[in-house]
RNA sequence: GGAGAGGUACCCAAGUUGGCCAAAGGGGGCAGACUGUAAAUCUGCUGUCACUGACUUCACAGGUUCGAAUCCUGUCCUCUCCA
């Protein structure tokens, strides 16, 4: 087991969807000689769970002696993936693109090392925003057919709901961006999403066209729930890596409450555990499953933020459910004095405000339906008030089972 | 550019003989029961607010009418077929 070449684990570990040529792709990266890169659009300010796994397999790989090189969308951020989208997205503006490629710069420079040619950060607005249009299409417009492009998987989805152009063309430009890498970085390979295949093949048929030569591409399968649901959304939207956007607390609860059926999958797949140790975890049953999440919410919480954040959410998470004095990590909102009208604020108006309601209908509902205690005490009428002495000391309230808040006065 | 179909709430989708429509149904979500901070199941809720009432919604802007998601005009967008 100890012995286990990366290739192998990443076997193991469930992380490999599609190869060109497993042999090879073996081969190279088990040797260390594989310079790969993973591509990242900037569509949001902050990474999300989708995008960890990637930075983990890319975290893997580069410990085995292979050289990752970090692609940053900026020019293709400018088009849109259609890939498993059913949807448009929405056009961003350049600003908006600089501003999210910062900040998925700093999030990353906390997982890959970047120290003395180890990785590389490149970003593709550097190429493809300067390119010349009659030109390009003169470059790698021979290279396409256009029968082929409309047979690949991503796109049938879309023949029905409409695909514009500029989408269209998405394929081709992450397709130059692979050709790039591998003439001015000797990029041989390329990992992505398994959503992702069809574009990354267009890479390699490029570069093969082009240069006559081979380059590499594997997927690693989309982390999905066992009911078939993309991991790491909720519904307030994605789980994101950013401490300010989703709360280390948050974060860990996330995973603390994952399905049963999909523990292990994520403990393989997401944590850097050994596989000897997980596969003991697999043997558990029943309640004892608990015991697998919080071991995986504590690996994932400890990487993505720090262990010292994910002893303090382990605490707090017990201080919660099981009972317990320390509950420093739960998410706290703080109430100033202009909140207050008479010395007091409605429980409806402290629901709103620490966004546990997003309406006072919501909260309304909330409390008629028996959903709202605080400080273990099931508030009974909507007309409750929390008096200022009471945020004071602070007030923990507790929305259904599981969504803990704490309300102080600033 | 031409012909046709269509744009309804978070999503899908009814509703178009004008009032009984804040708008069926499903999904999702939230809450309650059950539980293991799980799943499945059952129940309720799911536009907003000053909530036994009022207000704002059915692509957008106008119009007809006592009254419009439903009728008329214009605009924008999508799909299908033709070019």
């Amino acid at each position: 087991m100890l012995t286990m070449k990366i290739y192998d684990e990443l076997l193991a570990r469930g992380l490999i969807a599609q190869v060109t040529d497993e042999e090879e792709i073996r081969e190279l990266v088990n040797n260390g000689q594989a310079t790969f890169y993973i591509g990242f659009d900037p569509t949001a300010d902050s990474l999300h769970v989708g995008h960890f796994m990637a930075l983990s397999l890319m975290k893997r790989l580069q410990m085995a002696g292979n050289r990752p090189i970090v692609l940053i969308g900026g020019g293709t951020g400018h088009v849109g993936d259609p890939s498993g989208r059913t949807d448009l997205r929405n056009m961003m503006t350049t600003e908006i693109i600089q501003h999210n490629s910062e900040c998925f710069k700093k999030q990353m420079e906390k997982f890959i090392d970047f120290g003395e040619d180890k990785a590389l950060m490149v970003n593709n607005a550097d190429w493809l925003l300067k390119l010349n249009y009659v030109e390009f299409l003169r470059e790698v417009g021979p290279h396409f057919s256009v029968n082929n492009m409309l047979r690949a998987e991503c796109y049938k989805q879309r023949m029905e709901k409409g695909l514009s152009f500029l989408e269209f063309n998405y394929m081709i430009m992450q397709a130059y961006d692979f050709y790039h890498l591998y003439q001015h970085y000797g990029c041989n390979m390329q990992f992505g999403g398994d959503d992702q295949w069809s574009n990354m093949l267009a890479g390699t048929e490029l570069i093969r066209r082009k240069l006559g030569k081979d380059a590499y591409a594997m997927t690693i399968p989309l982390l999905l729930t066992a009911d078939g649901q993309k991991m790491g959304k909720t519904a307030g939207g994605a789980v994101w890596l950013d401490p300010d956007k989703t709360s280390p607390y948050d974060f860990f609860q996330y995973w603390r409450n994952v399905d049963d059926a999909d523990v292990l999958k994520c403990l393989r797949m997401l944590t850097f555990l050994p596989l000897e140790q997980i596969e003991e975890m697999d043997k558990w049953e029943g309640s004892q499953l608990n015991e697998a999440k919080e071991i995986l919410a504590f690996e994932l919480t400890k990487l993505v933020h720090s262990e010292e954040d994910a002893q303090k959410a382990k605490t707090t998470s017990h201080a919660l459910f099981v009972g317990g004095a320390d509950d420093a990590a739960m998410p706290t909102t703080e109430i100033t004095a202009a909140q207050l009208s008479e010395g007091g604020i409605s429980v409806l108006d402290l629901l709103v405000i620490t966004g546990l309601a997003a309406s006072k209908s919501e909260a309304r509902r909330l409390v008629q339906q028996g959903g709202i205690h605080l400080d273990d005490v099931k508030v009974e009428t909507i007309e409750h008030i929390i008096t200022a002495a009471q945020l004071q000391t602070g007030v923990k309230i507790r929305k259904g089972k599981k969504t803990f808040h704490k309300a102080l006065l600033a």
